[in-house]
DNA sequence: ACCATTCGCTGATGTTAGTCAGAGGTATCA
DNA sequence: TGATACCTCTGACTAACATCAGCGAATGGT
């Protein structure tokens, strides 16, 4: 795991211990509950490997979509198939578009046998609610999200990449496509994608977030002679808004202009872009005058370092 | 897992079904995230059941006590030790008290490996906490912490046993030394333990809540001529209280005087026990005249099944 | 047509985690 | 002093979970 952050700028001390003692008490109490319950439910005289996998078959899945998906060494996961294969649950051919690559899709009865699985998780989710009473059943619900939701946050990992990189372009995409839906101004996203080469000058830099493999945020920084330097398309994915990373991103962005040596950040930024509105002001951000004609932008801040 | 309980007088339906769904994301986000993260801090070139034993054997522990706690085979325990014996952690001699049974203690070097394990710990959950802006850190704390306490409520598991049993008098005199203590009445813990044949009778129960092999709660069920019976002792260790359990506790006293084909229930309880009490009225029970000289007894109820 | 690369399978090998039956020492009690 | 129960260890065995090198088939670029 590649993490590029630097120490974050809290203010740790003892609450981080008893915070600590926390975390570890939960780890233990959970993962053995669960892997308990798990053995008892999902495992079904066969390895809970294989039915991992069967589950991720699904509808019919490339085999090495499955070795990313799953993690696991080829030979490992082309074993496992096999077993699944001998039970009779899935069947395995070349897929059409590149006869190199194994597709593997499952039978009736693989099929039969992954309903049978998603029931069984089921009971198992029902087992853990079942002894409690409704009003315990949604607070335990609600502690679940919640814990999944920052376990998440925390998961993901800041990398630079090239800016004109496949996933350095999705996020773009998506940037634009919410600032002209937000701003209802009717542009083209195809058009309004800058080039790359804008953000390859020297000092400049471009990091995605990842969240499991998938990038869900972006920002990009530029430098300008003179000490200073610009945060642009900051952008987080909707489903992790609310956990932070945009500040994350922010903090981690302008640790990188004070290793560079820059003095005075600026940003332009949209007035429909609300929260990201609140987010430079509470991190120290203040309004200045207009210093770019960006189609987009309506505000102008600036922060020294 | 043995478990008695009936089905819960819960409306259950559609809320139950995004809850389950909820459950099942949680348990594998958690599962898969935090095993990740325990093979890569706590492995330490060795099987991470050795690094478990190891941290279990704390300042010397006897074999019996550790196959216990940790649920292994007696022949597996046996080579976990020796591994750590051969890797000069622990030294294992007879117990002073019983030369049948082995007891195992750290060397300094066990003890120094232990502290390390330990500070790993702290760094897997520091890893976890890290990323996050203080304000996250707090919530995931808090929710981690709710989760385990009602994680842990469910797996309450609720058995019948012989009232002259040891858990059911170490329940039992836990139950008389906080009466005694919040009524201030002085008495003697030992002189106030009933007979337990007063709970033999046919149509009797005693029932104790076990939380991971331990007591952590108990009820009776006495019957009487003329069908209806009383509920007696009913306590819950302070540990778990807020759970619910004395809830679940009663409902289950309610289903099985139900199926005995008892018609109305009645039970005597103590003024100071304040929770007691309002968890009664909720459940239906209404206030009825004195029916017996319980030495304790202040209020007595009644609720028709 | 050739070459480098990709994909997956196979065989060899290893570790972790466990189960089971029985041996042998130790304790308890009649 | 037996008989019986208890506690741990040993040897034999199995399942699960891998890792790695190398092979052959398919592909894409030149």
């Amino acid at each position: 795991m590649v993490t590029t952050d630097l120490p974050p700028n809290s203010n740790d001390g003892e609450m981080i211990g008893s915070a600590v003692a926390s975390v570890r008490s939960f780890n233990r109490t959970v993962t053995e509950r669960i892997g308990a319950l798990e053995q008892e439910y999902l495992a079904r005289g066969r390895p809970l490997g294989a039915s991992r996998l069967l589950w991720e078959v699904g509808e019919g899945e490339d085999v090495r979509v499955l070795r990313a998906r799953l993690g696991l060494d080829s030979g490992y996961l082309s074993r496992l198939v096999r077993q699944l294969e001998a039970e009779g649950l899935v069947e395995v051919g070349p897929s059409p578009a590149d006869r190199r690559v194994r597709h593997v899709s499952p039978t009736p009865k693989g099929r039969a046998e992954r309903t049978l699985l998603d029931r069984r998780s089921d009971d198992l989710a029902e087992s853990i609610l079942e002894p409690l009473t409704p009003t315990h059943r949604t607070r335990l619900v609600d502690a679940m999200a919640e814990v999944e939701r920052l376990l998440t946050a925390s998961a993901v990992d800041l990398r630079p990449v090239d800016p004109g990189s496949a996933d350095a372009t999705r996020c773009l995409r998506a940037y634009f496509a919410e600032l002209i839906e937000r701003s209802a101004t009717g542009l083209d996203v195809d058009s309004a994608l800058p080039n790359p080469d804008e953000l390859r000058g020297a000092g400049d830099a471009f990091v995605v977030a990842y969240l499991q493999g998938s990038a869900v945020g972006c920002c990009a920084l530029k430098q300008y002679d003179g000490g200073w330097a610009e945060l642009k398309r900051m952008w987080v994915t909707p489903r992790v808004r609310g956990l932070g990373l945009g500040r994350r991103l922010l903090a981690h962005m302008e640790s990188l202009a004070r290793q560079a040596g820059v003095g005075r950040l600026r940003l332009d930024t949209n007035e429909h872009l609300v929260e990201a509105l609140a987010m430079y002001r509470s991190a120290g951000y203040v309004d200045i005058p207009r210093y770019t004609d960006e189609v987009f932008a309506t505000h102008w801040f600036e922060k020294h370092l």
